[in-house]
DNA sequence: CTGTTAGCGCCTTCAG
DNA sequence: CTGAAGGCGCTAACAG
C-alpha cells in the first residue's frame, strides 16, 4: 500500500504539498496539484483513515444506535441513513440493542470508549441525561429521531396526533365503538413513548366526541402477537367493528385474524394503522402515514452541516402525520 | 480525555508497562497491572481506536455490504450479525447497496479506500473476482452469505433444494398443474442467483415427476408487485391450483389476492414459499425455512476466528432448507 | 505557494 | 519485569 510520501516523491514535492494537495486545503498551485494527483492515482494511494483520524480527530463515521434492526421502522430508516452517508461520504457504524434495552448500557459504554464516530444518530429510545451530557461532554453532536431526549435536536412523528387523525377517521364515519389495541408497554416502560402517545391521541378524540376511551389491549408489537390476541378479540360476541392499531404491524395481525374467523373487512370491522408499512398497500389498509427513509435522510443532512458548523440547535420537530385512506374502513 | 501517558503517571509506571497492563499482552507484574488498572478506571482512560488502530493495524470493526436493507432477509441476517458482533467487541460498518447494484463500485471502492475494517462480510450479491482478488490483495478477508465467490468462504442456503422441497411438497399432494412466481431477475441479470436456483429446484422436480414445468412467473420481488400480479394471475379462467412462490413476501402477496378475489386458501389454491418470515405465521403459509439470524452469527463467529488464525480456508457451506408445513396447502 | 518540524496516542522492539 | 526510543501515516503550524 502506498503512503504519502510515496506520492509525494514520486511527484517530486513534499509530504505536506503532497496533503494539501489531495485533501484540497490549503492553497497549491494548479500545476503542482495536478501532478500530486497522477502521482497518487498512479500509485492507487489511500489514506489510512486511522491515520488521518489520529492527525485530525475525525472519523468519518456516523453511528446508529437503534433498537431491533429487523423491524418495518428501523429498517427502512436506515436505509435512508445509508444512503445520504454513501452522498456525504460517509461511513455508518450501527449498533444494534435488540429487543429490549438490556445492552443498551454495554453498548453505549463501548461506541463511546472508542471515539470511533463523529456523531450519533438515536433512535425510538429516548437518550437518558446522563448519556446525552456523556455525549456532549465527548463532543459527540447527537439527535435523535423518534424520541426526543432533552438538550438534542430531534425529529419525531406527531405521535399524539397520529392516534386522533386515526381515530377521528373513524369517529366521522359513525364508529362509536372503537377500540385501541396498543404495542406493547410489556417489554420495558420507558421505551414505547410512541405508542403511548398514539395512545393519548386515541383518548383525546374520543374524549373530544364525547365518548369514554375503551381499555388499550396490549402485547407485544408483532404481526404474530397482534394475530394471536385478534383471534381471541374477534371471537368474542360483542366484537368490535372498528379497531385503531398503534402501528401496521398490529394491524395486520388484526386482518389476518379477520379473514381466518371470516370476517368481512371493511364491512365487519374497520382498521386503522400508523405507519404506511411496505405491506400496507397490499392489505388496503387505511393508516396514518410517517416516511422514516426521507427521516432518515434529512437527520443525517442535518447532522453533516452541523459538524461542518455547529449550531447548538437543540429544537425537537414533531413532524406532520397524513392520513392515507384506503379500504379498510366503512361507514358504521 | 486521559490518555495513557496520563495513567501511566497516575500509576507511576512507563506508557509501555502500562499499555501492557491494559492489554494483556507482554507480562506485567501483578501488583503493577492492579495499579494500573486502577488509574485507568480513576482516570476513566479508553484508548483511542485511531492511535491503536494506527499502531496494530487492526480496526476493530467489521464491514456489512448488503443490498436492500429493508428486507425481511437482510434486515434479519444484519440483526445476527450485529448480536455476535457485540458479544465479540466488534463494531460494524454497514454498506447498503440499494436495490440493484449501481451503487456498488462506489461502495466497494469507498470503504477499500478507508482501511476502517478488519473483514468483510458479502451478501446476496456474489463477489466479482476482481473484489475478491483487491480485497486479497490488502488482507481483509472476506465471506459472502447467500451467495458464494470463488476464493472466499460462504454460507448459502441450498436454493435448489428449497425449490424442490417445495414442489415436491405439492406434487406428493397430488397437484400437477404447479406455478411457479419467481423473485425478479428484472432488476438485474447478475444479482439474484438465488431466485434462479429455485426456478431451478421447481423445473427438476417437475420433471422428476414426468411433467413439464410452466414457465416462471416474473416481477420485484416485493409483497406489493406480487399482490397486483396474482390479482390477474389469479382472475383467469384457468387460474392455477397451486404455486410455488419464490419468495414468503411474493407468496404472502398471493395469499392476499387471493382473499380479494374470494378464493379460499389452501382449497382453492395452494401456496408455498421459501424463508420463514417474521410474518409467515400469521399467514399461515406453509414454506421453506431458512435461518439468516443464525446464519448471521455463525459467520461473525467463523470470521473472528479466522482473524485471529487465518486458515485459507475457501469452503462453500450449502445450508439444508426445512420444510414448515402450515395451513396454505392442501390435496389437489 | 511550499518545505520543515512537530505532534496526534498508542504499541513494540530493544536494552537493561 | 520494566523503561527508553522509535514509528504507524497523516495533518497543522510556522517559516520562508
Amino acid at each position: 500500500m502506498a503512503v504519502i510520501d510515496d506520492v509525494a516523491r514520486l511527484a517530486g514535492v513534499s509530504k505536506a504539498t503532497a496533503s494539501r494537495a489531495l485533501s484540497g486545503r490549503g492553497s497549491v498551485a494548479d500545476a503542482t496539484r495536478q501532478r500530486v494527483l497522477k502521482a497518487a492515482a498512479a500509485l492507487d494511494f489511500r489514506a489510512s483513515p486511522a491515520a488521518v483520524s489520529l492527525a485530525t480527530g475525525r472519523t468519518g463515521a456516523i453511528g446508529v444506535l437503534a433498537p431491533a434492526i429487523d423491524t418495518w421502522y428501523v429498517s427502512t430508516l436506515l436505509r435512508g441513513i445509508a444512503e445520504a452517508a454513501l452522498a456525504h461520504d460517509l461511513d455508518i457504524v450501527l449498533y444494534d440493542l435488540g429487543r429490549g434495552a438490556a445492552m443498551r448500557e454495554r453498548v453505549f459504554e463501548r461506541f463511546l470508549q472508542r471515539h470511533h464516530i463523529d456523531a450519533l444518530i438515536s433512535t425510538t429510545f429516548a437518550l437518558t441525561h446522563r448519556e446525552v451530557s456523556r455525549l456532549a461532554s465527548i463532543g459527540i453532536p447527537a439527535v435523535a429521531l423518534g424520541d426526543g431526549a432533552a438538550g438534542v435536536r430531534s425529529w419525531c412523528l406527531d405521535d399524539e396526533r397520529a392516534g386522533t387523525l386515526a381515530t377521528e377517521h373513524l369517529l366521522s364515519l359513525g364508529h362509536r365503538r372503537i377500540v385501541h389495541v396498543g404495542g406493547s408497554t410489556v417489554l420495558d416502560e420507558s421505551l414505547f413513548a410512541a405508542e403511548r402517545l398514539r395512545e393519548r391521541g386515541y383518548q383525546r378524540a374520543m374524549r373530544a366526541a364525547g365518548l369514554e376511551p375503551m381499555p388499550t389491549l396490549l402485547h407485544d408489537p408483532t404481526a404474530d402477537a397482534s394475530y394471536s390476541h385478534a383471534l381471541e378479540l374477534l371471537r368474542s360476541p360483542d366484537r368490535p367493528r372498528a379497531v385503531f392499531a398503534a402501528t401496521d404491524e398490529i394491524a395486520m395481525g388484526i386482518l389476518l385474524a379477520a379473514r381466518t374467523l371470516g370476517l368481512r373487512v371493511p364491512f365487519d370491522l374497520s382498521v386503522v394503522g400508523v405507519d404506511d408499512h411496505a405491506y400496507a398497500a397490499a392489505f388496503d389498509l387505511t393508516t396514518v402515514r410517517q416516511d422514516p427513509r426521507e427521516h432518515g435522510e434529512r437527520v443525517v443532512d442535518w447532522l453533516v452541516a452541523d459538524l461542518a458548523a455547529p449550531s447548538g440547535d437543540t429544537t425537537h420537530t414533531l413532524i406532520d402525520p397524513e392520513l392515507v385512506p384506503r379500504g379498510s374502513v366503512a361507514p358504521a
